[in-house]
RNA sequence: GUUCCCAUCGACUAGCGGUCAGGUCACCACCCUUUCACGGUGGCAGCACGGGUUCGAAUCCCGUUGGGAACGCCA
C-alpha cells in the first residue's frame, strides 16, 4: 500500500479563512491518523491577487494551532519546489504532453473574440454550445502559429460526448455529462497555469494520495479526472468537504468581518477552542464526546465521521466552548492569558491582578470581555443612586445608606486587609443585624463598583481595591445617598 | 439560466428498515449563591412536502419545494 499523503494548498491572498483552516486541519488529521505525510503547497499562480505577507500568515497560523507540515516551501522536501510560481516550466512541459495526447490545445482567440462568439451561440453563457474555433486547428498550423510568437493560451480538450464520474469519500459517486463541461484554460497567456491545471499536475507529481478540499470543487472535479486520464495518471482519492456558512444561509465571508482565524484569535478566543469547534463543524466522533485536543484528534479522527451537508458557524457555541477551555486552565495559565487584557483597563499599580484574574476565570467566556468588566477598578464610574434600589436584594435608598455607614465603621477598624478578615467583619454585621447577606452586601458592592454586575462580590472587591480606596468609595456612596 | 451537491429540534449533530428519534449550544424554570457567572436538576423544541417500495420508513426510490456551490487568462 502506498503511503498516505495529503496536502493543504492555500493561495496567499490575505487571511486564513476559518473554512480554510478547517480544511487544513482535516488534511492534517487524515495524514496523521493514517501514518502519512502532510504537505504544504502555496498556490500563487494568480499574480494579481498576491498579498504581501500572506504566506507568513499561513505559516504562523499553522504553527500556532499546531498543524506541522512534513514538506513545504519553508522546510523543503523531495517534491519541491512547493510554490507554484516556481514550477512554471513543469506545467508547460506537462501541458505540451497533454496536447500531444489530445487532451488540450492551443487557443489563439482573444477574450473579446470569444465573448462575441458566445453571444452568437445563443446569448446565454452555457458552455454546451460553445465551440472554440482553435479546438480543431491542425497540429502543424497550431504549432506554427505558436512558434511565431502569437499570444496563446492552452485549453483543455473535453471529449464531446459521454460522461465522467468520480468517487468521493464523503459524497459518493458524482457523474456529469461531458457536454456540460467547458474547455477551460489550463495555461494562461502569462505562461502560468490556472488552478484547474496546476492542482492536477502538482497533486500527481507530489504523489498526493487523498485530495482534500472544499465542496466548491465538486462540480469541477470531473474535469480534473479527464486530465488525469488523458495523462494516464492514477486518480487520487477525493474528499470534498461541506462548506461552512454564516447564519441565514450565507457563506462565511471575510467581508462581513470575523471569518478569519486571526480575527477570532485576536478577539480572545483560544486556539484550542477554535480548533475543537471547527473540527465538529462537519465531523463527529460517532459518540457524544465534544471536547477534543489536537493530540486526541490525531488518534480518533476518521473520514467515516465526515458529514456532507453545509454547516452554519455558530458563534454562541464557540463561546461556550471557549469558556469551557478557560475554566479548564490552571489559574496561572489563565492569569498569563488574561494579563494583557487586564492591562488594557487597569493602570493602577496597587491592584493585585493575580487575585483579580482568579475572580475572572469562572466568568470569562472570551478574553476580550475582560477590560469592560474591570474598568471600574481604575476609576469609579459615574452612577445613579437608583442603583442602590434592588428588589431582589431588598435594598432601597434608606437601608443602603444605613448599611454603607455600618460598613464604613466596621471596615475602618480593620487592622489587616485580607479577604478573610474583611469577610468575617462584614458577616458579623450580617449576623447581628439579622438580615440576608445579599441585602447587606449589595449596597457595598454597588458603592465599590458603580456597577450592577461585577466580577466577584463586595468582600472580594474591597480586598482588591485596598482599604483606602474602599473607604473612599463608600464615602462617595454615602454622599450620593445623602443628597436629595 | 444550465449543471452538481445538500435537506433530523433555532444552531451543530447521532441515526444507516422496527428507537419513547439520542447528545451538545442557545432558550425557559428551579436549586446553589455576597451581584454576575460557574455548577446541579428539569423542561421547551425536529425527521421540509407529496408520492411510491415494504408487514413496517427519519432511514430505500421518484418528484416538489427550499438552501448551497460551480459555470473566469480566481483559487
Amino acid at each position: 500500500m502506498t503511503t498516505v499523503r495529503t496536502r493543504f494548498a492555500p493561495s496567499p491572498t490575505g487571511y486564513m479563512h476559518i473554512g480554510n483552516l478547517r480544511t487544513a486541519l482535516y488534511a492534517y488529521l487524515i495524514a496523521r491518523t493514517m501514518n502519512g505525510k502532510f504537505i504544504l503547497r502555496i498556490e500563487d499562480t494568480d499574480q494579481e491577487r498576491l498579498v504581501e505577507g500572506s504566506v507568513e500568515v499561513i505559516y504562523n497560523t499553522l504553527k500556532l494551532v499546531g498543524l506541522e507540515h512534513d514538506e513545504g516551501p519553508d522546510i523543503g522536501g523531495p517534491f519541491g519546489p512547493y510554490v507554484q510560481s516556481q514550477r512554471k516550466s513543469i506545467y508547460q512541459e506537462w501541458a505540451e504532453k497533454l496536447i500531444a495526447r489530445d487532451g488540450g490545445y492551443y487557443c489563439f482567440c482573444s477574450k473579446e473574440k470569444l465573448d462575441s462568439l458566445r453571444q452568437e451561440a445563443g446569448g446565454n453563457i452555457t458552455a454546451v454550445k460553445f465551440q472554440d474555433p482553435c479546438r480543431d486547428l491542425g497540429p502543424e498550423e497550431a504549432k506554427k502559429r505558436a512558434a511565431s510568437g502569437e499570444p496563446l493560451v492552452v485549453r483543455q480538450k473535453i471529449p464531446r460526448g459521454g460522461s465522467t464520474s468520480f468517487d468521493d469519500l464523503v459524497y459518493g459517486t458524482v457523474t456529469v455529462e461531458n457536454s456540460t463541461l467547458e474547455d477551460g484554460i489550463l495555461l494562461k497567456s502569462d505562461g502560468l497555469p490556472t488552478y484547474n491545471f496546476a492542482n492536477v499536475v502538482d497533486d500527481h507529481l507530489m504523489q498526493i494520495s487523498h485530495v482534500i478540499r472544499g465542496s466548491e470543487y465538486l462540480s469541477s472535479a470531473p474535469k480534473y479526472n479527464l486530465i488525469y486520464q488523458a495523462l494516464e495518471w492514477e486518480i487520487p482519492a477525493y474528499i470534498h468537504l461541506p462548506l461552512i456558512m454564516k447564519a441565514a444561509g450565507k457563506k462565511l465571508s471575510k467581508r462581513e468581518g470575523d471569518a478569519s482565524f486571526e480575527d477570532f484569535y485576536n478577539q480572545g478566543y483560544l486556539k484550542e477552542a477554535i480548533v475543537n469547534y471547527i473540527t465538529l463543524l462537519g465531523w463527529n466522533p460517532k459518540d457524544d464526546r465534544e471536547m477534543f485536543s489536537l493530540d486526541e484528534l490525531k488518534k480518533v479522527f476518521s473520514v467515516a465521521g465526515l458529514n456532507n451537508s453545509p454547516a452554519i458557524f455558530d458563534v454562541e457555541k464557540l463561546q461556550w466552548m471557549n469558556g469551557e477551555y478557560i475554566r479548564k486552565m490552571t489559574p496561572e495559565i489563565f492569569y498569563e492569558a488574561a494579563l494583557p487584557w487586564l492591562q488594557k483597563a487597569i493602570h493602577r499599580a496597587d491592584i493585585d491582578l493575580r487575585k483579580l484574574s482568579g475572580l475572572l476565570q469562572q466568568r470569562t467566556v472570551v478574553l476580550s470581555d475582560i477590560p469592560a468588566r474591570v474598568d471600574f477598578i481604575d476609576v469609579l464610574p459615574e452612577y445613579s443612586k437608583d442603583m442602590f434600589v434592588n428588589k431582589k436584594a431588598k435594598t432601597d435608598l434608606v437601608n443602603s445608606l444605613e448599611y454603607l455607614k455600618t460598613c464604613q465603621a466596621e471596615l475602618e477598624k480593620l487592622g489587616s486587609w485580607d479577604h478573610e478578615t474583611i469577610k468575617q467583619a462584614l458577616y458579623a454585621m450580617v449576623e447581628s443585624l439579622g438580615v440576608k447577606a445579599n441585602t447587606f452586601l449589595t449596597p457595598l458592592r454597588i458603592a465599590l463598583s458603580g456597577r450592577e454586575v461585577t466580577p466577584g462580590g463586595a468582600t472580594e472587591l474591597a480586598e482588591i481595591l485596598g482599604k483606602a480606596e474602599t473607604l473612599q468609595r463608600i464615602k462617595n456612596g454615602i454622599t450620593k445617598l445623602t443628597q436629595l
